[in-house]
DNA sequence: CTGAAAGCGCTTACAG
DNA sequence: CTGAAAGCGCTTACAG
């Protein structure tokens, strides 16, 4: 229509350069009259190419928790992988200076994609800068990074699952309460980590601060990393009405109530984890917060996806709901529709 | 390598015929020892088709129910059809005249792919038995009809989100509680749908027989369309503690409810309606139970979308998770991530 | 700055 | 029963 080849057109959808501007204005205004999409199985096949992945996670030792992001990027794999999408995985250590040197590693080898999850948050910081340099598309999981722009980010929103294991809690209290607040750490466990379980403590605050109707409740804060070593705790727990645990090793507790025979204690934690579960099966447990870990993995290969095979725009925050799982519930959340 | 053409080749892949068997077992012996996959860029470019499907559900008359699978149906219009994916829509007044009038004009043409939501249970039973002949895939979404092979589904388990709802309305119960189960229908509504709210219903009172520790209950049973013109309601309303609508219908007891100032009444029911969530937020209704309409739309799709354009098998029962909805997490359940 | 041409891997109508 | 060839729509190296 334009008179021009193919070429000339090509070159300007592409701003390829290389082409008059009258040919740019005259092509231009025909798609804009007649419209123009790209056949995706012609462009692709024609490219034919592959799009690399680098998917850098903390390495599955002991770790259940790092299983399902996996399973939901293997899932995405086998979809994807029919499209061109490769994915290499890099694993570090629960350390930063495993995170550091892998990441040296990711950094030096040329990825089109990115997916990763800042668990260390100033060593993610240094990362990043370095990887925005590639420009390339890089999507976050787990836990998110605000102060860095450009990057994607699919995960929870973590003051407010607080706020809901708040909620949560509130169910059938007494007149009054004792609510047990218990960070259990793992004995390896350094500081600089993202803040995600602080910003669920707080979370949990605010929604007995802002629903000054409830009753008067006590709040309990420690710290362990093993509740069975300890016997006073026995004596403690006694006192308890509530316990609410701000990451996934809520198992560690109800082992622990369970073991003493501890009655009526409400409990509320995160993560699907196997353990959590048959405490919930159990009726130890009471509730589970969950944020889909497989889908998060899942759904950032296919942000990738989005942004390298389709040439698209993706959402760049994706926020995963709040699932709250109970015994009656949680077998139809397990099988996730990936 | 086997030293024939791309043609016999392809006939062999396709099952294709007017191969010589010797040829047959020469090409799948090679295939078997170095592999083969198709590539789907190519495949399609070369079929140069379009995949059409219809999508066959209750008009939208004050069906805000029904707009949530659109939706989903939408987005996944927008994402396949990049891919040819291309949908038309069929939709049927809320009566089994309109219903069968439009099936049989969607018989007449001729899809590959079919997306449709069984309200009515006999009619669509014959529907689908018509439907099979044809041979194409068949996906029902909301809910199913068990007895017919080979369609797939995707919906609800009915059953036990009744038990789950049990669950819920079981919180913070006093020693004695008298529960309500209301089955608000609407005026026009006919008998002969499929049996959901039943199924509800009857899990609902499993969840009370299998947990006899449970304080007394003392069940109330009663249909209406319309609370607002029962003045008796109101004094009924008095000796109520738990409201269970095993449908969407339960912002018509919310919104009595609150004009009676009725309190501490607890409510559990269905979808995130416009006016449901309202009443969740006001805190009238305590617990919705979601079931991701808009995702089973957009699974729907999907499902056809693999069986049509990637020629791949698919999961033939997806049962939607059973969402927990209280004021605290809905709006992230909203802003679906489809 | 532009066009003609080859090629991506698969499908299919056609001639034999 | 088989092969050669055209064509799907786009990309790109090359010649001019």
């Amino acid at each position: 229509m334009a008179n021009v080849s193919v070429g000339t057109v090509d070159r300007i959808i592409h701003n390829r350069g290389q082409v008059t501007m009258e040919n740019i204005e005259i092509v231009n205004a025909i798609i804009k009259k007649y419209g123009y999409k790209r056949n995706i199985y012609a462009s692709n096949l024609a490219l034919n190419k592959k799009f690399r992945i680098a998917v850098f996670l903390p390495k599955n030792e002991g770790l259940e928790y790092w299983l399902a992001p996996l399973n939901g990027i293997a899932k995405a794999a086998e979809e994807f992988g029919k499209f061109g999408v490769l994915i290499d995985y890099y694993f570090y250590k629960y350390d930063t200076e495993s995170f550091k040197k892998i990441a040296d590693k990711v950094l030096k080898l040329d990825y089109e994609g990115l997916l990763f999850a800042p668990v260390f948050y100033e060593e993610s910081v240094v990362f990043l800068t370095e990887c925005k340099k590639k420009n390339i598309p890089i999507v976050m999981i787990d836990s998110n990074i605000q102060e860095i722009e450009g990057v994607a980010y699919i995960g929870q929103d973590a003051y407010q699952s607080g706020y809901l294991a708040g909620k949560l809690i509130s169910y059938g209290i007494k007149s009054e309460s004792n609510i047990l607040i218990l960070k259990i750490t793992r004995e390896t466990e350094r500081t600089s980590k993202t803040t995600v379980y602080l910003q669920r403590i707080q979370g949990f605050y605010s929604y007995f601060k802002e629903n000054a109707f409830l009753p008067v409740f006590n709040f309990t804060e420690i710290s362990t990393h093993d509740t069975s070593r300890n016997h006073l705790m026995v004596k403690m727990f006694l006192a308890i009405d509530c316990v609410f645990v701000p990451n996934s090793r809520v198992h560690i507790v109800a082992k622990f109530i369970k073991e003493n025979n501890l009655q009526g204690i409400r409990i509320v934690g995160y993560d699907l984890l196997k353990q959590n579960l048959d405490y919930l099966n159990d009726g130890i447990i009471d509730f589970l917060i969950h944020q889909k870990p497989e889908e998060q993995g899942y759904l950032g290969i296919s942000h990738l996806y989005k942004k390298l095979v389709l040439k698209e725009e993706a959402e760049s925050i994706t926020y995963m709901p709040l699932e709250i799982l109970v015994k009656e519930n949680y077998s139809y959340s397990q099988q996730s529709k990936l």
